[in-house]
DNA sequence: CTTGACTATATAGTTACTATATACCTTAAA
DNA sequence: TTTAAGGTATATAGTAACTATATAGTCAAG
């Protein structure tokens, strides 16, 4: 007959075949969930290449996140109907850990964008923009609120977010009214936002912001950000232009870029109205 | 002034702000990479909103695979131009993962289709089918191999298999020359080879499988195979087809399906022409 | 007959949580 | 006023899935 009969792989040879650690196959053979085809009279392990078929689909339903509990469970009652009822579900978490993916990309080229505009700017600058239409999502009115009805506004708003996946990687920002700006209160925030540059329709809380704009940067703390405004109001007046309804505050440089809030910096954009 | 000044959340709050056990934000503060804002003197924690633009970084890095020691390393040395490094590292470590998402939903495909079509066959049946061109990845020959020389060549067709990607989630199957066959050395493979139904231009051992094909079943262990060739070999005597260059052999039903070595399923396929 | 490269087991360490036990603090009801 | 519910804290142990280490047995080559 044939001069192969059955051809093993002893544990290291197996081990490499799969790339994985030795001791990951002594483990996997511990809590039974792979165990060798065969052993001889001193223990050793000898695995057939079947096996690493077996040991493939092992490794598939782990990179799809199933526990290697839940792995054994599936082959303590494996049927044709059971794997192909498992494989159906699997394609579905795979398709959305895609769409994850999908998302967490799109957040990354964000923060590459904003880092890389930041980069160029002169903190400064002043300047006069016409905002095209923009389109932010809102949190609920948060003006004059208890620190209770605070937290809980935030709360509704970080969570819409992530219900409906609107969280695009954008610094959170705030809204102010002009008159709390106008009497001092720059943290008297009327509502919170995040840019969303790829709306979904069928959404509600969006609001665009979109005409002419003075922008300039605040470098520090948030507790000497009067001076910056003073600095904006005066470039206002002597450009003739006076404050329209919001203000909107959005970090540009932040705790996970830069160390020490003294270099913190603050995006503020005034929307303004040419005096007539 | 302001009304508000600072509003802080508690470990509770936050935590469910973060949508993460409060734990786990006590051990982040334990090991330095997220603490609060601020501790009260009853050691009370208080995070700052702030702190939610922190975390959700934290939490993309850590979804796109880097440890919390990495995530610390990097936290140590902020800057502008690390963070748009850092991202742009790991912009090309989510492509890869999600090109691997995609190879994985092919293999999950594949199983998907394969086991639906077992699910319709009649393992008894034998057929006469004319293939269409089919492409198979190729192991070098194994024949009369040695056992050092079979393992290593298993090793170079899995190895290679991983590398360049041509693990479609296709049973491995072995080819067996007809003389061998003939004289009844089922097992004495000449290559062992995987279907490639997308397969990349550029790649050599390649063999397309084409012509007249008599296909069987073989239920049960390797050991019995004899039987179930005979089979075959008196339905091809009938129908006055002779055999062919290869036979084909590969599971349709293996270890991961099957409880029972009894219940394993082979699909064994002769190349065969007709007798003139 | 020893050396080097393998095998084995047993046990401890690692990462990133997660659960539990115990104690303190605050407010609201009995 | 006390007490119960619900929060906070620390300290410690447990978990999953490895991974490393220490010790010892096996085997083939020189």
């Amino acid at each position: 007959m044939s001069n192969r009969k059955i051809k093993y792989f002893t544990t290291g040879e197996f081990a490499k075949l799969c790339k994985v650690n030795k001791q990951t196959l002594i483990y996997y053979d511990q809590i039974g969930l792979l165990s060798p085809a065969m052993k001889d009279d001193k223990d050793y392990r000898y695995y057939s290449i079947a096996q690493y078929d077996y040991y493939s689909v092992i490794e598939l339903l782990k990179a799809v996140g199933m526990s290697l509990k839940e792995i054994q469970t599936y082959m303590a009652d494996k049927s044709p109907d059971n794997f192909l009822q498992l494989m159906q579900q699997q394609k579905e978490v795979v398709e959305k850990k895609r769409q994850e993916l999908r998302m967490i990309e799109n957040m990354i080229d964000v923060k590459i964008l904003s880092t890389e505009e930041a980069l160029h700017l002169d903190f400064d600058s002043i300047t006069i923009q016409h905002f095209p239409e923009e389109i932010l999502y809102l949190s609920e009115n948060i003006e004059d609120t208890s620190e209770e009805q605070f937290v809980e506004a935030v709360s509704d708003f970080i969570d819409e977010l992530y219900r409906s996946q609107l969280d695009t990687g954008y610094p959170i920002g705030a809204i102010t009214k002009r008159e709390q700006v106008l009497s001092g209160n720059y943290d008297n925030y009327s509502f919170l936002y995040m840019e969303q540059p790829f709306p979904r329709k069928g959404h509600s809380y969006f609001k665009t912001l979109e005409g002419e704009v003075i922008i300039g940067y605040h470098v520090g703390t948030a507790s000497s950000i009067e001076q910056t405004y003073k600095r904006l109001f005066s470039y206002m007046d002597e450009h003739h232009y006076r404050l329209g309804q919001y203000v909107y505050e959005e970090y540009v440089y932040d705790a996970f870029i830069r160390n020490n809030e003294a270099e913190y910096v603050t995006k503020i954009m005034l929307e303004v109205e040419k005096e007539v």
